[in-house]
DNA sequence: AGCACGATTAACT
DNA sequence: GTTAATCGTGCTC
């Protein structure tokens, strides 16, 4: 029996303390009797209508509603015309905030993802947020669904411990049009070389 | 109703 | 380094 999913506590806490907390945690998704599973490498946090990054800069609409609802809930959103997107809505409820998973490492079926990526080679198949909702089939069906409870196709676990030693800090990706101090704010969190802590 | 743009990616020079 | 792909969303008229 596999670890059972994190606890809403976990979610219910200051954006950048999940954003950090998240790096070494194992994402999982069941789909027909298989699971596909990799350990988070990289976050990004976006926390409240005063952060002009944040999807919830303008206030509650349809698109960001999820993030005003309660913690530990999935925010997938589409963009680009093309690409979804996975976040875990932190902070109580009310509070629109939320990190995107930005990366993973695979662990388990990557033969799958490699079949949903369309990739020959399992080189650079989840390094980017859009690449994992690909790998791991998450589209707009999972928006708003609870990532804590047990019965859910997708939620988080325990993994391996992060040390601070092995974690960067940057600005985050994509901001082209928000103004400072936001677009520099060093809310991106990545560990290189997770496969030194296997 | 029209329009500009996006928490991206892959392919290209 | 640059750019096309592709369309939902939110803003303006």
């Amino acid at each position: 029996m596999a670890a059972p999913p994190l606890q809403t506590g976990f979610f219910d806490r200051e954006t950048v303390i999940v954003a950090r907390e998240l790096l070494g945690k194992i994402l999982v998704r069941r789909i027909e009797g298989n699971s596909l599973a990799g350990i988070i490498t990289e976050t990004e946090a976006y926390n409240g209508e005063t952060d002009l990054g944040c999807h919830a800069k303008s206030g509650k609409t349809k698109r960001n509603c999820v993030m005003y609802g309660p913690p530990g809930h999935a925010y997938v959103y589409f963009t680009y015309g093309m690409h979804w997107c996975l976040n875990c809505v932190t902070r109580e409820e009310g509070f629109p905030a939320a990190v995107l998973i930005r990366a993973i490492q695979p662990i388990s079926g990557i033969e799958i993802m490699r079949v949903n990526r369309k990739k020959l080679e399992a080189l650079r198949l989840t390094d980017g947020p859009a690449k994992i909702c690909q790998a791991l089939s998450i589209t707009g069906f999972f928006n708003g669904i609870d990532l804590c409870n047990m019965e859910s196709d997708l939620f988080i676990t325990r993994g391996i411990d992060v040390p601070d030693s092995m974690i960067k800090t940057s600005s985050r990706i994509g901001l082209n049009n928000v103004p400072e101090p936001w677009q520099s704010l060093p809310w991106r969190f990545r560990v290189e070389q997770v496969e030194t802590l296997l």
